[in-house]
DNA sequence: CCCTGATTCGC
DNA sequence: GCGAATCAGG
């Protein structure tokens, strides 16, 4: 067993993908698992992929910062107010159409039975990850709080999110930490 | 308080 | 090379 999870060809190939796409730090660290954004912003400094073409705002983020070397990053990028209304509850479909979705359920509905919540009570910020079977009354979601950007909690995304390369040998089942 | 990326620097 | 701590800002 390779323990040590570390910057493999896969796991590199990976992260240069989703911070291409445009994918936040945390957001790369949460689906690579094992690894904090720090980790993931130190990686991409030392491969050379920062100055990504970013979003307005971020890119007003990484400029506020005048560095050793005057990085002079001269930008006159329109500022475009991106303001997503977002309805109170939906299917977790409609609210992440990109992200896998847990074919319908993994727990037993007793093991989460604690935190489930209904659709009503949903919020963006909750976790999606279906519990129960959705035929019957007692279906619901995890209700944790999610990761922003992801429509699962830490726990759930590693579920959904596990590496292909380590999804083969499996490994790491539900969270750890 | 939530988050963003950037940099530093001990390991 | 790695990434926690820290910074600077939204």
């Amino acid at each position: 067993m390779d323990t040590i999870l570390s910057w493999t060809d896969e796991r590199v190939t990976l992260l240069r993908q989703l911070w291409e796409d445009g994918q936040s730090a945390s957001k790369i660290a949460a689906q690579l698992g094992g690894v904090t954004r720090n980790a993931v912003i130190g990686k991409v400094h030392r491969l050379g992929l920062s100055g990504r073409v970013l979003k307005p705002v971020e890119d007003a983020t990484a400029a506020r910062r005048k560095p050793a070397q005057e990085v002079e990053i001269e930008t006159a990028i329109a500022v475009v107010e991106v303001e997503a209304p977002e309805p109170v509850a939906i299917l977790s479909h409609r609210l992440a159409p990109d992200f896998p979705v847990p074919a319908a359920k993994p727990e037993p509905v007793a093991l989460a039975a604690s935190q489930r919540v209904t659709i009503m009570d949903l919020r963006e910020s909750m976790c999606r990850w279906p519990i129960g079977d959705p035929t019957t009354p007692e279906f619901g979601f995890c209700g944790a709080r999610s990761i922003t950007g992801l429509p699962y909690c830490t726990h759930h995304a590693q579920i959904a999110y596990q590496p292909a390369a380590e999804r083969k040998r499996d490994r790491r089942v539900a969270g750890f930490r």
